[in-house]
DNA sequence: ATTATTTATAGTAAATATTACCATAAACAG
DNA sequence: CTGTTTATGGTAATATTTACTATAAATAAT
């Protein structure tokens, strides 16, 4: 192994040393299963210390010559097989302690992990179980122990896409691409709770900012009328584009 | 100097060897100068290279110890004395090529900066011009050349500060402890722009809110009518919190 | 001193949006 | 067939938003 000689570096104005990291990802990614009306977050089972037989979020180190945003996009390559994505910067988490990996802490250094939130069609996503131990989307009410703080992570991961769900047509790249307006409903009562605007008005409400195309295409779902079929049709939203819009 | 040796490190699955970072903590603080409708960012004139005469955000590099946050509020600490501040995190930016630092950039080690996105009371705030060679606040719409992202970094901050505004009482940490609703209303004009809810309408929203407390004091500023000195009643805007409050 | 101007404050009527429902259509289940 | 289920369209009551008017209390001008 070589060895790279490095200096101690002191902070310019107090003098106090500087601390070195290596920068991780962490990827908080969320998918919905409309059929069950499940919030889901992919995870994968450690397969070396100290992640050892824990659930963790996929995550990666990064590499030299590669952008956080680069980092990012590698894990979602290296997990999921997917047509559509969306990603977007979550949060910087530190600690002042060293890493807790032993080869890295035996040279007092420390772990930044910055969170990426990202949204994956739950039909076409296809899980890659390559190089772990495992890899499963797991309900967001039924999560398992996690290593470290990534049930934390997880949590402010929630609290964003309730953000966007209310604020963005961000619903768009969790559902199939085409779906019918119940489809959208259990999409918000799922990820926001049970509490807000009825069915009825929801659909009115939506129809009515005039960005839905329906199909024509009609599905039954067992007993009841058949329902309609509808698109987002990106076109027509983008009047709306960077307007405070509220959806529910 | 001492030497600190150092083995490099691999990705554990790629073998891709990983980068070595140096972090630093960049914060764009804001404040309203009321009086002049002026929307303020605090910039420091870097006093050595790389930045040697370059406006810039105030920042720092994390030492060994000591948090992301931590390293935010020393920043702050260390430019202006302020008995009010309102603090967070707003995002990571990074770079995948070296620092440009000479000293840095000689072991190839990699500058990751988060930035903190800040608010302070501009009448109670004084900048302390200790051991930088200029420390000012600049408004937003007349900005120098900046060094680096910095002019990314602070229109990110912007559109944080407006979001902030519309959906939380942030406002308040920007005002002064008592405040006409003219005040509030030009803060809200000159951080959002002109076109919103007139004046008369503005009031009238506010006032039904119902957490700001008439102080039954007076002032008189040039011509026309007194107004009412008002204060914001964090009791009262208790039942608010988390709830999806839409200001303006 | 009187009148005009300025700013603060209160209020109102029309337009719009939200809410809680109801009615009917079109499928399936018995 | 008849009841049940889900989809869809609609309506009346209520609440909110918007544009605007009126009055009060100060300063500025004549």
């Amino acid at each position: 192994m070589p060895i790279h000689h490095q200096k101690k570096i002191f902070h310019p104005i107090n003098q106090q040393p500087l601390a070195n990291f290596k920068v991780g990802v962490d990827n908080v990614i969320f998918s919905v299963n409309t059929a069950q009306n499940q919030l889901l977050v992919l995870l994968v089972l450690g397969q070396q210390e100290p992640f050892l037989n824990y659930w963790s979020l996929p995550g990666t180190l990064v590499c030299q010559g590669e952008s956080l945003e680069d980092a990012a996009y590698r894990i979602m390559a290296e997990k999921i097989k997917v047509n559509n994505l969306y990603l977007e910067q979550l949060y910087t988490f530190s600690s002042p302690k060293p890493d807790p990996r032993e080869e890295i802490a035996s040279y007092g250094i420390r772990y930044l992990s910055v969170s990426y939130f990202a949204l994956v069609r739950f039909e076409e996503a296809e899980l890659i179980a390559d190089k772990v131990a495992g890899i499963a989307w797991y309900p967001l009410q039924k999560l398992p122990q996690l290593a470290f703080d990534h049930h934390e992570i997880i949590t402010y991961g929630h609290r964003r896409l309730k953000n966007k769900l209310e604020y963005s047509p961000v619903a768009f790249e969790v559902l199939p691409e085409t779906f019918t307006l119940n489809d959208l409903y259990q999409l918000y009562t799922t990820v926001l709770g049970e509490n807000f605007a009825d069915y009825s008005n929801f659909r009115a409400r939506l129809l009515k900012l005039g960005f839905l195309s329906d199909t024509g295409i009609k599905v039954s779902r067992g007993a009841g009328r058949p329902a309609s079929l509808y698109k987002f049709n990106q076109a027509a939203f983008a009047p709306f584009k960077d307007k405070p819009l509220v959806f529910i």
